[in-house]
DNA sequence: TTGTATGCGTTATCAA
DNA sequence: TTGATAACGCATACAA
């Protein structure tokens, strides 16, 4: 119970293995008496074409294209975030006939970068920050593209991103002009067995990305941006375990039944925020009359909650990143794309 | 500038090739002086380790698995339903360090069966019934899986599925048992080109299914089940361009407006129910007062909705799929998982 | 512990 | 129009 090749094909109908090559891929190439009898004969035989591994092999092609997570693959198929940027690219591959393959490489676990050596694809894009995974693709010769920030010090991979810091700015301002000077930044956790849950200096929290990731992270710029932007206002930390609306709605329960709480909070992505929000409104509170919220990103949920926040192009960002890993010739590699700051209902003048 | 292999490093450092083949696979295999000498020279050499389409090859094995969708794949990220399987899929796939790459193969376009032929995996699931893409990749000795119903008349492949027929029936006699005689089914365009958002009896939808499909359709069954279930109402059927919630808002839309206005309205899924809800709150109306709505799926939205439907366990069908493909000697090949009738509040007894 | 020969299935190249 | 040869990069089987 063999696998059945070529070869077999060629034997039985005492052609040359070539000539029945050549009947599946270029018909130009023999009479087409011959590859009709070569065709017939291999379906009755069970040869349904050529090997998709053995041409790759010989073409050193495999018109496949990896998307890298820093996430559990759950979290890829839920945020909406992610999700949008994934669809964006994902129609790109399928009109150009490529196909895709998801990969896991969490930071945390050395092991998942195995995946990255194993895959066989033309070429790797990330929604994550250039990390270790994109690194070993780049190693393997492969291009790379990623669509976040959070560049380590040797970066020097291809990039589709926002200017991180000039939005996080734009937020900081934009509270500091409401008169917010006392902020609490919600953020998700940076390193695995980061306490969580507890509010902390906004020291505290830069202390422990520096030590535990060499002071990058892909939110890097956002925060710089966001603090330099707030001014001389106090900022403390709430960090949760992930990035989702449920962990958000956690943090937001916890910043809400402070006695002394701020007057705004500033999350990391919209769905920390909208989560925020769901704690509010759980407990009667307004956002923007009672308490300022803003967010990042601008996904679909923001509009109807009105919540405060930076638009980024998700979509211009997923699909770039497929253009550029398509053409190899395309010429710009490092893109910028503009963001904007969308005032909505969840932030006002403090009282 | 050409490819560096483990010849040119063997070559350089005076050894066979198999000694560095060895040094990357096989530790235990050298001499641990010998097995740095040669990583240590590989490195500065710029070789990052076996090439994995050759090592493809070598094994016959990828470690890969393919998930085909027989929709756009913007449609298999957002769709609720979809990205519910393919999360437990995923998760099971990463449990085993496996990889899993995402495949559209529209039956309408059979170009897109290339992608099967080409995709370098060990086994295919479908999110789907078992059309041509799943042929296919049985021809090429491929295990594969299917997940929804709509087994063709020469259908091979494994599956796991529920009792379709059943579940709608259950649907249907529920709506019967209420007293409803009219109803609306509401179903997703069955082939291209078909008439869309005309409401038309279920004889002239049956006939068009039969005439294009050779009167397979994934939900054939459920259809069935449903309108056998009703018994002696009257049903005729509003055909949507897609699955989705703004379609069914749509559809929901056209009944509505009817001067004969039906009793209820059944949808093959969730997430066209929801839109017919949708449109029912754009009106005024109460689903379970004014008119009954049902879907099929139980999808988390429906909860909230109170919208009565099918519980069909769709994380398992994802997990025991991706179980299925990764366990070749695993016995039972063909699941039926039990599904469950679930009574909300928009449903009630006709006035 | 290390090396040699061989083949995985295909296709480009060149010859007939 | 068709065929023989080689090579894609690696790892199994076996020999040294």
């Amino acid at each position: 119970m063999t696998r059945i090749t070529q070869r077999d094909v060629a034997k039985v109908l005492g052609v040359s293995v070539m000539t029945v090559s050549n009947a599946f891929n270029r018909p130009d190439q023999l009479s087409s008496e011959l590859r009709g009898r070569v065709l017939d004969r291999a379906k009755k035989m069970g040869y349904s074409g050529p090997d998709a591994i053995a041409r790759h092999l010989r073409s050193g092609k495999t018109n496949t294209y990896a998307v890298v997570f820093e996430e559990n693959l759950s979290y890829a198929f839920s945020d909406p975030f992610s999700v949008a940027w994934l669809t964006a690219f994902a129609e790109v591959m399928q009109q150009h006939r490529a196909s895709i393959m998801i990969l896991s490489a969490r930071a945390a676990e050395p092991e998942s970068l195995a995946a990255i050596q194993d895959a066989a694809v033309d070429g790797v894009a990330g929604l994550c920050g250039d990390q270790p995974a994109m690194a070993r693709a780049r190693a393997r010769g492969l291009p790379t593209v990623y669509c976040s920030m959070g560049e380590t010090p040797d970066m020097s991979g291809d990039y589709v991103v926002i200017d991180d810091y000039a939005a996080g700015h734009e937020i900081g301002s934009h509270l500091r002009r409401l008169g917010h000077r006392h902020i609490v930044l919600i953020h998700e956790a940076v390193y695995p067995g980061q306490s969580v849950w507890t509010e902390q200096p906004l020291e505290v929290f830069a202390r422990g990305l520096e030590n535990y990731r060499d002071g990058f992270y892909p939110t890097l710029h956002r925060i710089r941006g966001i603090v330099d932007g707030l001014g001389d206002a106090k900022v403390s930390v709430v960090v949760t375990e992930v990035n989702s609306r449920v962990a958000g709605h956690t943090a937001g329960a916890l910043v809400l039944d402070r006695k002394d709480r701020p007057t705004a909070v500033v999350a990391v992505s919209d769905v920390l925020a909208l989560g925020v929000m769901d704690a509010c409104a759980q407990r009667g509170l307004v956002p923007g009359v009672d308490i300022s919220v803003a967010g990042f990103d601008d996904v679909p949920e923001a509009v109807t909650a009105g919540l405060t926040t930076i638009r980024q192009p998700v979509r211009d960002k997923g699909r770039i990143a497929a253009e550029l890993l398509l053409d190899p010739e395309r010429p710009e590699r490092r893109i910028t794309l503009p963001h904007e700051l969308i005032v909505r209902s969840s932030t006002r003048p403090v009282a």
